[in-house]
DNA sequence: CTGTTAGCGCATTCAA
DNA sequence: TTGAATGCGCTAACAG
């Protein structure tokens, strides 16, 4: 039904060949053909059909990326540095997201393939030996982006030091009793929550506090679950007088529950997010910042790079972030 | 390099139908044969080239989305909408986020092509009589959320009444002094900013209150944006005692401008803004809810179904909206 | 400068 | 129940 290039040969009454040409420059053309062959173009409003191309150049314009929790801000923010380099580029987007674990696996399983995509960008996932070695033996450019195997281009903040630095701000405040919401330390996805709580251990020791595992909680990075967990911790017997958290979202939890509970932010209660969402600076949360947009941008850069350049060597790069103290903070109360 | 449906053929020693059988189960196998291939399959690590099939079967199983404003938290819920039932589908997605005009024409241009998807799924864009003309020549099934046109299947909220019942709340309130935070209203993506002018309009004339011009102000969906909009209104000689706003992130905007004033919301200042995102709520901002997500998801329900059913005639559903009242709106203070 | 042909990987006839 | 042959739309190599 949809006009092939043999229907612009025929109505240009030129061969096929020609018309790839003028398509795709690839060999010069009288200018008069030239003419004749766009003008029955646009008449027919012909556009290649991708598959074909694809199938014959071995190529497929396309890279894959794949998103956990494609809800989050955090993981948008990213997405929309990806798609502002590839808008400019002359590669399609395929977007796989993945909720669950399955899901996943199964994502992770299919894409990676030759024929399917060109490269492959993978976000918050830490890849399974088994995705390494697919992703190897059929030699896909892949750039990991806030996640690390040590075989595949990776783009990462430090987690472990932004955490410590956030904890260590905390501390200078006057704060001994500060709790910690955490994304789930052992989540299927990656292993940046452990990071983070190093850094959050890292800095209570090293200023010589005891960790109190009572102020410890997990749930997933939303604002609600923050919500529940900074009530529960703010409702203990001894409750915290600083929260940091692993997210954005849920220390805009906390603060709700700081607000129902008819706690003053920050006189009564600290709290600390990581990200640097665009809420959090309507909410004037101090905040870990890392450079989300630039993230998804540099991994795109890098994996167009990796898709010209096969044999690169693997390249880890260290992306920075910044403490940003807003309203949120100010020393304990007492 | 990578492994193709001939060499499972040889490694399974059978003839490619017989693979391309089992993979499709699109005719019986002799159950020992079926599991060699299997196990081919397998030791091969084989996925079928999807370009290979595309070509082969005249079906991409891919479906277009068209997105413009991708940043917007709005437009993002909508996409996870979309993404749920999707990732549900048989059915890959290409994202096409357009930011300007120029990208707008050229994927609307390019996009809509046998060969290249199945379906087209337009969010928040009002296409053109040509691409209307062009995707009905090509006989793609297209869905349009959040737009509008006679012979194209259409999922929307009625804009001006919701707008209108918007505005007829805060004159009940007691307000006089009405000012409307627009989107341009001359934006090329569309018209609904429009249908909500004129919902505020009429909600103003029904109550007997001339229109003041110098109350409306246009600038991008933005909280920046919308901030500065509000911090000239609210300087003005005779600054309003309400504003409404098209979308919540510029109602964000209002309520951060107001605080600079110093004045306090909801007793010198009250706030309506528009689509429930998400900070709405933590901000407790009173505003026009519309369901984004499951706009999202009926909307490519709908599209799977026009892919099946391609001469089903076009439907047009209106989506429900509510007014959501929360603590940024209350009597004006004198 | 241009027309013709082979082949990309697959699904799907048609024979056997 | 299965193998071999055809064609999907295109690019690139080849021949003129």
């Amino acid at each position: 039904m949809p006009a092939t290039i043999h229907d612009v040969a025929k109505k240009a009454g030129v061969g096929i060949g020609t018309v790839s040409s003028v398509l795709n420059n690839s060999r010069p053309v009288n200018e008069a053909t030239r003419q004749r062959v766009l003008t029955a173009i646009t008449e027919l409003d012909f556009v290649p059909n991708p598959s074909g191309r694809r199938l014959s150049m071995g190529k497929t314009h396309t890279i894959g990326v794949v998103v956990p929790f494609f809800t989050s801000p955090a993981q948008i923010k990213r997405l929309r540095g990806v798609m502002s380099v590839i808008s400019e580029s002359e590669y399609d987007i395929s977007l796989f997201a993945v909720e669950t674990l399955i899901q996943r696996d199964r994502v992770l399983q299919t894409v990676p393939h030759r024929g399917r995509i060109d490269g492959l960008l993978i976000i918050s996932i830490d890849p399974s030996a088994d995705d390494v070695h697919r992703i190897q033996r059929h030699n896909i450019p892949t750039v990991l982006v806030e996640a690390y195997h040590p075989n595949l281009h990776s783009l990462q903040i430090d987690d472990t030091s932004a955490a410590q630095k956030a904890v260590d701000y905390i501390i200078e405040l006057g704060h001994r009793k500060i709790a910690y919401i955490s994304e789930y330390l052992d989540t299927p996805f990656g292993v940046f929550s452990q990071h983070r709580y190093q850094g959050y251990c890292r800095a209570l020791k090293a200023a010589g506090i005891p960790i109190n595992p009572a102020y410890l909680r997990e749930c997933n990075p939303e604002r609600e679950e923050g919500r529940c967990m900074a009530l529960e911790l703010l409702t203990l017997p001894d409750p915290p007088t600083a929260i940091f958290a692993y997210s954005d979202l849920q220390a805009l939890g906390a603060l709700e529950a700081a607000r129902e509970l008819n706690l003053t932010v920050p006189r009564d209660l600290s709290v600390v997010g990581y990200d640097d969402i665009d809420t959090a600076r309507f909410a004037q949360l101090t905040t870990v910042r890392q450079h989300l947009f630039e993230a998804g941008m540099q991994g795109v850069e890098y994996l167009l790079d990796a898709i010209e350049n096969p044999d690169m060597p693997p390249v880890h790069i260290q992306l920075p972030t910044e403490l940003v103290i807003r309203q949120t903070t100010a020393p304990p109360a007492r």
